[in-house]
DNA sequence: TTGCTAACCGGAATACTATTCCGTATCGTA
DNA sequence: TACGATACGGAATAGTATTCCGGTTAGCAA
């Protein structure tokens, strides 16, 4: 979650009331984003964490402020995985387990691609930053299983990043495939 | 340009008046979507064109029923340039400016990219079909630069699209490294 | 506990768009 | 020239993001 927790000027914490009504709007459209198709109105949104349209533009001045809000959390939820991958598993299968949780991440965002889309025209730096996230996390997990020898030396986090998001975005590709498609890109990665 | 141009019922021609309105209708809309960073409204659209509204939504039903119709019009006029070039060059020239003109035709739309995104939900149907064409297109130049034997023979059209493509999707590449991009993938299928 | 006020709240009002509707004007024909 | 059929313009409708403000409440001091 991002946004103001404390006042700006005084540095006065947020009152109990008002930190609670954030909390459930985040969560809300947090849940309603999610839904495939949903494309839910600040109203909606409104309704159903309980609260008044006002009380959402006082957290976030705008529809897309929030959507990024979402979406920082969810990428900083996904590039933690990296390391815990890395953590408590092989190499190999460090790296397995990230590519599996990217690919699924990439494939639940593509659902709000045009709300991401017009957060992304608004700051263009989003999505310079959020590559950078994932790449940072995809090295995590494929320098180890480099150094084991187990993955190709020549390849970099961008080359794997990218081979594996053509899987989601080429839009023809029907969901019971990725499984599969991405099998066949770890058998070429293998060295 | 698509859509009616006659009576669906009657079969009578359009009224000349009818048919010079639809014209510029077309041509502001196509001139004003390709403005980047534009975002027209149907009314600025109907300004430029010198006439109301309610004769755009004649001809054209929906704001995206329009900007499909531009999009398949720009589309007819990229793919016959495949074999315009076939016909007028060798075989590994007529490759090179196909693959040219399919860059900027996707860097020209990726500025309507949201736009699209809509006539795509709206018709599932345009996706494919325009993919189709162009990998159509695609294979016309293809096919003779495989037969003289200057690009490998391994290559099927879907890959070199993918690649090509790929230079444009991803946002972060600045434009004036396009060419250097694309001189990297001629290379990379030569025979 | 009570009283006070800054901080918050809800939701009506505003602003901007796509789309529909219909009285009016024009074209094409006899 | 006259008369439908056809097409026109733009006001009205509908739906959504964003702003604004009178009323409410949390949190603190006495």
């Amino acid at each position: 979650m991002s946004g103001p927790e404390v006042d700006a000027l005084a540095g006065r914490p947020m009152r109990a009331d008002a930190r609670r009504n954030r909390q459930r709007v985040f969560d809300a459209a947090r849940a309603l984003f999610a839904t495939p198709d949903s494309d839910p109105s600040m109203e909606q949104i409104a309704r159903a964490a309980g609260v008044g349209v006002g009380t959402m533009y006082r957290n976030w001045p705008s529809r897309s402020a929030l959507v990024e809000a979402i979406y920082r959390d969810d990428l900083a939820g996904l590039t933690a995985r990296a390391a815990q991958h890395r953590g408590e598993h092989e190499p190999w299968e460090a790296l397995v387990r990230w590519l599996r949780d990217y690919l699924s991440h990439a494939r639940a965002k593509r659902g709000m691609l045009t709300e991401l889309g017009a957060a992304f025209d608004a700051r263009p730096e989003l999505l310079t930053e959020s590559r950078r996230q994932v790449l940072e996390a995809t090295a995590i997990v494929l320098a180890p299983a480099q150094r084991a020898g187990v993955v190709r030396a020549d390849l970099t986090a961008a080359d794997l990043v990218q081979l594996v998001r053509g899987i989601v975005l080429s839009a023809i590709v029907p969901p019971d495939r990725y499984a599969l498609l991405l099998d066949v890109v770890l058998d070429g990665i293998r060295a």
